[in-house]
Parts: structure tokens; sequence; C-alpha cells
DNA sequence: TCCTTCGATTGATGGATGTCGATGGGTCGA
DNA sequence: TCGACCCATCGACATCCATCAATCGAAGGA
């Protein structure tokens, strides 16, 4: 869908000609189940830390031990791991603990529209 | 990017042998106002009532008037006033007044990466 | 067996956010 | 001109959230 074809529809619709006060028009259905759970999924990417902290494990393309996030961004060390745990509660990551190192992944079963959502989000 | 591929890859991928305690390892580059950008559509994007506004924005690929959503949705009038705002301000939302009426619509020069994402979220 | 290091958890705190009632400006019919 | 209605803004309030210091359990080296 791009701008054109979004315009030229707009403009072929007509506002609703005789609005009576007090009277309102239908909207389009919208899934509450739906809006729900994307805005968690939204909730989840909305700081920057996490947004990062997702893009370097997309770039990786494999395990980042969690002592390089704490190393390499200006946060403390539980700041790090409170933000991971939201991406984990997201369902958007897994970890595995090698000896004293936890190693975070993305998730290998995250959804495909998940997925391309991340790949939308991360190339652009 | 499909999950098998994405598998493939991280199968591949070693974990670091040799970790030392202390020492760690380089992170990918990640573009901190990317973050930061991204951050802030995904924050105006957090919320169901917002998200709920954008899907019927987008599927009726026509102006709605705010009374509508006010009619439509169980909240009171200035916090649907107050979503909207947050859509406007966030660049994603355009708004025009007929007479006592003012009609909101997508706007017309979003970004195509911002389209591409929105048809990915609604569309799922 | 200690001591150090890693990472998660807890508790506290300041700031952001969702919500509503009250208010005000703008528009139009009577 | 006045009253009714639409919508934005303001003020207030409760909740959520990002952050850090302190603490704790786990793992491994000395």
């Amino acid at each position: 869908m791009d701008g054109l074809r979004y315009d030229f529809l707009v403009a072929l619709k007509e506002l609703p000609v005789i609005r009576q006060r007090g009277a309102c028009c239908e909207l389009p259905e919208v899934d509450a189940r739906w809006a729900d759970r994307t805005s968690d999924l939204m909730k989840a990417l909305a700081d920057p830390t996490r947004l990062t902290m997702m893009a370097s494990l997309w770039k990786a393309q494999a395990p980042i031990c969690i002592c390089d996030f704490t190393a390499g961004m200006d946060l403390s060390q539980p700041t790090i791991s409170h933000h991971m745990a939201k991406l984990k509660e997201a369902g958007l990551v897994e970890s595995d603990k090698h000896g004293i190192w936890v190693y975070y992944r993305l998730r290998a079963d995250l959804p495909a529209d998940t997925r391309r959502l991340l790949a939308q989000l991360i190339a652009s």
C-alpha cells in the first residue's frame, strides 16, 4: 500500500454529507483482543534500551552474553537485567546459562508476523 | 527472513569459547537516533485505544469524525481527544475541521516505512 | 572452604501516563 | 442574541515505569 494509492482512495471517499448533531456514524470493526495483544508488543518495544537490545540480537544472529550489554550500555546492571526481563516476559527473547554467564537470543519460535515486524523495524 | 533460516544461522555461530571474568565482547552497532525515533513511534502505538483508532482510520481509508470515536469507545470525551492528540503529535494523523466537527485521517505524507509497519501491524 | 564475580531480585524514588470532571473557545440553529 | 453542542485544554489523581543502590543466590577459582 503506497502513498499514492492511499491518497487516491481517500480522495474518492466523501465525508458524511448530512451530519446531525448528536448522531454519529459507525466505526470499522477492530478486534479488542488484537488491540490488547498488539499494544503489549508495542509496549515491550517502546524503549530505546530495549529496542537497541533487540536490534543487537537481530543483527548478531547469535546469542549475546548479557554482560556485554551491561558493559556496553550506559546503564546500571539491575536496569539492564530489568529490560531484558521485560523482553523475555513479552516472549521476544530466551536465555541460556553457561557457567556464570547468561546468554540471550531471539526466541527460536517467534511468530512469523512478529519476526516480519522486527525485520521491518530494524531494517529501516 | 524466515524462522528456519534464522535458526540455521544461529546454530552455526559458536558462543565465545574462552570467556574471562571481567572481559566482555563487542556489540553490533545500533544507531542511537534510530532507537530514540523508533521508540517514540512504538510509544505512540503502545495503547489499545490508540491502536484501535489507527486501525479504524486504516481500514476506513477515509477521514473519521472524532465524535464517532467518542460515541463508539467506552471512554470520556477528553480521554479520546487526548489519545488523538498523541497520535497527531507523533505525526501519524492529521485533522480538518468542518463546521463543529473535526475529522481525523492518516497523514497523507506518512513515511513509506511507517506505512508498511502499520500495514504489517493491522493486517495481522 | 573462602572469596570474587555474574546476574536476578527487592525496595525506593522521581517522572511519565491514562483517566476524568470542569472549563473555555468555536459553531450553528432558534 | 442566546442556548446547545462539539472539541480542546486544564487540573487533579492514581497508576505505571525507568532507574539505581543494596542484597542475594549461584558458579567457579584460589
